[in-house]
DNA sequence: ACTGCGATGTCCT
DNA sequence: GGACATCGCAGTT
């Protein structure tokens, strides 16, 4: 595999990018690079799916009801992780926005691994294929060592952060309804970059 | 290709 | 006690 991506050009993106509104942001982080340090190697991989949970008009949103110890992350200053156990064994990983106070944040769902990729599959499973490595929101915490120990996490550090990709190539956005929930159906607050083979569902 | 289901911890009613 | 922002495997068409 090609890769001309040097890890010194990645810089954080600034706490400004992280105060604009959920939804805008759940767009316009398709395409950028999500980076991970793992035993200070770098794990890089492109975000190629988001979805957005607001606590307001949500009710798929955690903090839908209000806050608690697991969704208090949420109702924190933007550019945090927020990490949460689902299913008695998966973690899903989401990026905070909102100002302090106001709960929201964008789900990845789905990532395109570029490098570290032999690191990745010894987190997720030798055998797995690349199309499969990250494909899905906890199949990504996996290969991107994503747990309850990086809930909270700041954005704008060097150990977990998103990246812009200035070179990035022009891609076409899908606007749909989220899937594998069972509340707020109909709200179109799902993102991706139509045609790419990572899109957990195509 | 599709469909059903078990795993298994934590939160919420 | 039920639901859950899931995944992977087994079985079927």
């Amino acid at each position: 595999m090609t890769n001309d991506l040097n890890i010194n050009s990645l810089t954080p993106l600034s706490l400004s990018f992280y105060k604009k509104p959920t939804l805008k942001i759940a767009e316009l982080l398709l395409g950028k690079y999500f980076v991970r340090y793992y035993k200070n190697k770098p794990l890089i991989s492109r975000i190629v799916e988001t979805e957005a949970y607001h606590e307001t008009g949500d009710p798929a949103c955690h903090a839908h009801n209000g806050k608690t110890k697991r969704n208090e992350v949420m109702f924190g200053p933007p550019a945090h992780l927020y990490v949460y156990f689902t299913y008695g064994m998966h973690y899903c990983l989401n990026v905070v926005t909102e100002k302090e106070g106001t709960a929201a944040a964008v789900l990845i769902r789905a990532i395109e691994p570029l490098q570290g990729v032999e690191v990745m599959r010894k987190l997720r499973g030798e055998k797995i294929i690349l199309k499969n490595l990250a494909n899905g929101p906890a199949k990504l915490c996996q290969a991107m060592d994503i747990n309850k120990k990086t809930n909270g996490v700041s954005l704008l550090e060097k150990e977990i952060f998103i990246a812009d990709n200035k070179s990035r190539k022009k891609f076409d956005i899908v606007k749909t309804t989220r899937i594998g929930i069972s509340k707020g159906q109909s709200l179109p607050w799902r993102f991706y970059i139509k045609g790419n083979e990572f899109v957990s569902k195509p």
